[in-house]
DNA sequence: CATATATTTAAGTAATCACTTAAATGTCAA
DNA sequence: TTGACATTTAAGTGATTACTTAAATATATG
C-alpha cells in the first residue's frame, strides 16, 4: 500500500557519499578538473563503473562537467555537501569535550555487565 | 589540503547514516536516552524494522543501550560521526565565498550550452 | 573515409537493502 | 505459573546496489 516517504527524496547526497569509491572520485576532484580516464587509473574497477558512480555524484549535484573534445571534465561542486556537514555539526560536541568522555565511561560500564546481547 | 577517503570497510559510518530513517533515530536520540517504543511512535514502519536499524547505528557506533528491565534505552553516541564532519569540512570552502559562486555560475554556462547530454 | 580514442548507456548478475510477519527471548506483574 | 509487555532474531521478499561486458555515441586523426 501507500509507505509513507519519512525523509529525503531521491537523489539523496547522503546515499551519494555512503559509497567509498565516489568519495574517492570526490577527492580526487579536490585537486582540480579532470577527464574521466585520469580518475579511471586510480581504480581497480572497470571505466563504465566510473562512469556510473559519476552519475550518481552527478544527480546529487555534487559534480559537474564541461566537455572538452572528446573529454569529459569533472569537477567538484560540492555546496550540497553543506546538508551533511550542517547534520554532523549538531552532534560536534559529543566528540569534544566532556559529553564524549562520558559516552566513553558508559560504553565502558555495559560493555562490562554485556547486559542484553 | 585534500585528505583522500579510502574505501572503508564495514560497518561503515557513512553507509549507516545513508538511511534517513536511521538518521531521524538519531535525532529523536539527540534528545536523551530513549527506549524502542518510544522511538517506534514516530515511524510508520514496523518495531522490527526500527529494531534493526538501530543494530545498524549500534554496528557503526553511533549508538548505545543500556537495560532498564524490559525495556532497552538508547542513546546516541556519536563520535563516529567525526569522520564524516571532518571529510565534509575539507569542502567547506566551496558552499562559503567565491567557490561557490564560480561553481554556480559554471553550472549556468553549462546548462546553457548543453555539451554532452 | 576508416579507425582510434573517450565516454556513456544497455543489459545482465550477484549481493545487499529495507522492509515484512512470525517466532524467540527475557522481564514484569497478577 | 500464566500471561502481557518490550524487544530481538529469523526467515522471506521485492527493490536497489555495484559491478560486469558489450554496444552505442561522439570526436579526433591518418
Amino acid at each position: 500500500m501507500f509507505v509513507m516517504a519519512t525523509t529525503t527524496t531521491f537523489p539523496d547526497v547522503f546515499h551519494a557519499i555512503a559509497d567509498g569509491n565516489r568519495r574517492k572520485l570526490m577527492d580526487l576532484l579536490g585537486t582540480g578538473e579532470k577527464p574521466v580516464q585520469e580518475l579511471v587509473r586510480h581504480f581497480d574497477i572497470s571505466f563504465a563503473a566510473i562512469s556510473q558512480h559519476l552519475n550518481v555524484l552527478r544527480a546529487a549535484g555534487l559534480v559537474s562537467r564541461r566537455a572538452e573534445g572528446r573529454k569529459r571534465l569533472y569537477r567538484v561542486t560540492p555546496t550540497a555537501l553543506r546538508e551533511v556537514h550542517d547534520w554532523t555539526e549538531q552532534y560536534r560536541e559529543f566528540w569534544q569535550g566532556r559529553l564524549d568522555e562520558l559516552g566513553r565511561y558508559l560504553e565502558r560500564q555495559e560493555a562490562e555487565d554485556k547486559k542484553g546481547d
